[in-house]
RNA sequence: GGGAGCAUAGCUCAGCUGGUUUAGAGCAUCUGCCUUACAAGCAGAGGGUCCGCGGUUCGAACCCGUGUGCUCCCA
């Protein structure tokens, strides 16, 4: 068989994943292994692959399928949530392409287009993770408004509200003017505009001409002004607490109030508080029992309140009010001045703060388990960091408005009559019977269904059950035996909207926690530090990536500098480095290949004088250490880290160390038992990458032989013990030849200039052993032990042994004096700083006993280096 | 304004319980190699005021305080 030059991933990982498929290895059922449960965070269901997604699916991906291969029952369940702002978003723009508008067709007539726009363009993503190489069980695929899913839903509302937990009020609430929707705290962006400060005087009742002069960027909202309000200590306005002014062109007259929330400083020090358009006015207005005047409507224009430019926009009323209030002779100066504005993530217009009657959930009542469970660490949060910031938003926990002015979602199961009385029920008829009970004056004809829907976390912060059936179908045997899930993978920017819900959902209606781990993931960045993320657009086009470099390259690309919690910069050099491991693993299969055609059936020699008996033996413990790190460094989830273990592995102790330990010469055959065994070394290191890169895993696993099964749900075998002395044999080996490298290089000798090589060693026997290998390494013609200083020589000195090189170029005495003062100076400056440790007595009095003994060791090691160089020194001379 | 986090090589980051030959990796850079698996490669090298200052300690990149800079969350 020919080997391409380079590896061509597109069309192995296509053919991997439909075997994978095929053989079912990702679905799952229950049975007597022990679960490993993964949900998916429900990407939106209008959602493309972005590199979020990448990164936050491949880790799931690891730990689902490194559980799988470690004989567990891995269960990953997919799925979308409906995303009722984002969706209806676009079903709106799709029925404005066909020329219909939303506020024509019935809210039934509307959903109509919202599920044909759902099942023709919704979930791509998930077709996408399959892109990706995703082991998740697609039978499994849930969504957030499937009919049991949706009844769940209704049903948690309506218990919720039955315990006491939801009501109603009006509250101030972030309103978005084009969607025409609440949007909770985190729907909103701030962002620094260019604005201008205008200056306003407002006359004093009770004297004639006298001001007080105002300072606003919202000139628009004095109409709606109840109050002026300034700081008590501020000696400036002391006699006019208490007094009233009139509010420019309408003449209201509104008390000046004395309060030390007004900053001093800021503007004229006097405020106007406006409670109907502004968070903090809403509170002192209720403070001090102000008028709420309400003067714009839903879509942001004046509304008959305000009394003057009814109907108009509020930014056209901006530009026009100021040259009236000029002619009034109220405009004492305009300012620029930034300031820190309020978008809509949504529709990105400026989110007007408003009056408005909502639903509410009241997050006192049911956080308190949800906090207790982290900080005791029953669920454990990774990195731990974490858990500060949950902490502290539970701890300062606010209401949660969970109602959208919106049709595609789970519609509010709440019924009124015409005269505003409600009552909460699961159906029309359920909520009759509740009216009846009330002794209503209506008929069932005349009752409506609150026309708004649910926030979308609303319904997914049941996930974690729902997608088993957890409420819909209480006590099943898949919730039992799949819940509570294992790990969830998640962006710390969702920890508040979802996770901490999850949480108090997972206790309110399981009784249990919903996860046993948490891992954030950082936020993945353009490199110029910017949040890579759909609308600044920046998110490079994954599926373009995947096809020029590989999934598995784009795998590697992403989880190597992406240690947990901490945020990474995306290079697309990463991806580089990953499409050249894949070709390195690639060369390395076309190595053996061409040494399964020349094999030996010649035993090994017998040790200790076998250097192939060496490396296989050294290479077999590294690999068990490896194992054994790679183990522990997943189980506290450094998977980064991880995989750097596992590439070091295979580049530099497989690739560079052992496989030339090995290699035979020019033409010669190689030893059948070397060969078998490199065989399972390399199938062994395919098996602990398989979880990151699982398509060139399997391929490399099924090329290296006939193979019944597959590397995907190879179980893996249990971790082996190493022997440190044969680890450390083998690292001095490495160190040697390195140096002796080293030195070839500092003295010009070509790689091909032959060298004789002289040894000074009490342990000769131990180099006989590995003289093959390093003569191989360093194209060294002879190999002699000497007890004495041999002259001429370039000499290396390592550990307690000593290295001269003989060679027919000529050498350059003072360059390789140099290099040896050098050296002497830096060892001559260490042992002092030794010997200084080992000379303070509160040292010696305070250390640990294998400390001190580590300072004398290498005290002893420095002294003997120093006498080393000096003979050297003397030696050139 | 309130809270949290971060600062280590040119860049991106490790460095876990304070002590492991006076700090490690990858990328980038430099030198030498088209050596028969691999130039998408091989061999080697250089590069650090561990953000500043103060403290605790026999000993600090690591602990404490403080200053500076950056990032995020909330108002």
């Amino acid at each position: 068989m020919e080997l391409s030059k380079h590896y061509i991933p597109n069309e192995v990982e296509a053919r991997w994943y439909e075997h994978w498929l095929s053989k079912g290895y990702f679905t799952s059922k229950p049975d007597d292994r022990e679960a490993y449960t993964v949900v998916i965070p429900p990407p939106n269901v209008t959602g493309v692959l972005h590199m979020g997604h990448c990164l936050n699916n491949s880790i799931q991906d690891i730990l689902v399928r490194r559980a799988r291969m470690q004989g567990k029952n891995a269960c990953w369940v997919p799925g979308t949530d409906h995303a009722s702002i984002a969706t209806e978003a676009k079903v709106v723009a799709m029925l404005r392409e066909r020329g219909i508008t939303k506020s024509s067709l019935s809210r039934d007539e509307f959903l109509g287009y919202a599920w044909e726009w759902k099942e023709k363009y919704g979930g791509i993503i998930l077709q996408q993770l399959k892109k990706m190489g995703c082991s998740l069980d697609w039978d499994r695929t849930s969504f957030t408004m499937d009919p049991d899913y949706y009844q769940s839903v209704i049903k948690v509302f309506i218990d919720l509200f039955q315990k006491g937990h939801i009501y109603r009020g009006k509250r101030m609430i972030n309103w978005d003017v084009k969607a025409k929707t609440a949007l909770s705290d985190e729907e909103v962006i701030y962002k620094e505009v260019q604005s201008k400060l205008y200056y306003l005087q407002y006359r004093l009742a009770d004297a004639e001409n006298e001001y007080i002069t105002i300072a606003t960027v919202r000139p628009e909202t004095i109409l709606g002004d109840a109050a002026i309000c300034v700081n008590p200590a501020d000696e400036r306005y002391k006699h006019l607490h208490g007094k009233f002014a009139y509010v420019p062109l309408i003449n209201r007259k509104i008390p000046i109030i004395p309060d030390d929330y007004v900053t001093l400083d800021f503007g004229t020090g006097a405020l106007k508080v406006t409670p109907a358009h502004d968070m903090n006015d809403y509170q002192l207005g209720q403070k001090y029992h102000l008028e709420i005047i309400d003067t714009m409507n839903d879509d942001g224009t004046m509304s008959e309140a305000a009394q003057l430019f009814i109907g108009e926009d509020r930014f056209e009323v901006r530009k026009k009010i100021i040259p009236l209030l000029e002619s009034a002779g109220n405009l004492v100066k305009i300012e620029e001045y930034t300031n820190q504005i309020g978008f809509s993530e949504r529709t990105d217009v400026i989110v007007e703060p408003r009056l408005s009657l909502q639903w509410w959930v009241s997050m006192q009542s049911i956080s308190a388990p949800a906090l207790k469970a982290v900080m005791d660490d029953e669920i454990h949060f990774h990195p731990a960091k974490f858990k500060n910031l949950y902490r502290h938003w539970m701890e300062n926990i606010k209401d949660w408005c969970i109602s959208r002015q919106l049709w595609w979602g789970h519609r509010i199961p709440a019924w009124y009559t015409p005269d505003g009385a409600f009552v909460v029920a699961a159906s029309k008829e359920e909520a009759w019977e509740e009216f009846k009970k009330q002794n209503t004056r209506f008929s069932i004809t005349d009752i409506r269904q609150d026309d708004d829907c649910l926030d979308t976390w609303f319904s997914s912060w049941l996930w974690p059950f729902e997608v088993f059936k957890g409420l819909s179908n209480p006590g099943n045997a898949e919730v039992n035996y799949y819940y509570p899930t294992n790990t969830l993978v998640t962006a710390p920017e969702i920890i508040f909207f979802w996770v901490a819900r999850m949480i108090m959902a997972g206790y309110e209606y399981m009784g249990k926690k919903p996860f046993k781990d948490v891992y954030f993931t950082g936020i993945v960045r353009d490199k110029q530090g910017k949040k890579m993320s759909k609308s600044l657009g920046n998110s490079p086009d994954l599926l373009g990536l995947i096809d020029q470099y590989g999934a598995d390259a784009v795998r590697f690309g992403i989880m190597i500098a992406s240690p947990a919690g901490n945020d990474i910069l995306f290079d697309e050099s990463a991806l580089e480095q990953g499409r050249n491991f894949n070709n390195k693993l690639w060369n390395a299969l076309k190595l053996l290949k061409m040494w399964e055609a020349r094999q030996s059936t010649e035993a090994i020699p017998e040790l200790p004088n076998s250097d192939h008996e060496f490396a296989l033996n050294w290479f077999e413990n590294r690999l068990n250490q490896v194992k054994a790190e790679v183990d522990s460094m997943m189980n506290q989830f450094r998977l980064s880290e991880a995989l750097k273990t596992i590439y070091s592995l295979i580049w530099d102790d497989f690739c560079s160390w052992y496989l030339e330990w090995v290699k035979p010469g020019f033409e010669q055959p190689v030893n059948q038992a070397v060969y078998e065994r490199t065989v399972v070394y390399f199938e062994e290191l395919m098996q602990l990458l398989h979880p990151f890169m699982p398509f060139i895993t399997e391929e490399i696993y099924h090329l290296l032989g006939d193979k019944k099964d597959d590397l995907c749900v190879k179980q893996s075998a249990p971790l082996k013990n190493y022997s440190k002395e044969i680890l450390d044999a083998g690292e001095l080996l490495k160190k040697i030849i390195s140096a002796l490298r080293d030195a070839r290089n500092k003295n010009q000798l070509k790689p091909k200039d032959p060298i004789k090589l002289h040894i000074e060693t009490d342990r000769v026997s131990e180099y006989t052993a590995i003289e093959n290998i390093l003569a191989k390494q360093v194209n060294i013609e002879s190999i002699q032990y000497t007890t004495q200083t041999v002259p001429n020589c370039i000499v290396v000195a390592l550990e307690k042994d000593k290295f001269f090189i003989e060679t027919e170029q000529k050498l350059d005495a003072e360059t390789l004096q140099a290099e040896l003062q050098k050296d002497l100076l830096h060892q001559v400056k260490f042992l002092e700083s030794v010997q200084k440790k080992l000379n303070n007595e509160r040292f010696i009095q305070n250390a640990k006993p294998e400390v001190i003994e580590l300072e004398r060791k290498k005290m002893a090691d420095a002294e003997a280096r120093i006498s080393t160089i000096q003979e050297s020194l003397a030696n050139l001379n």
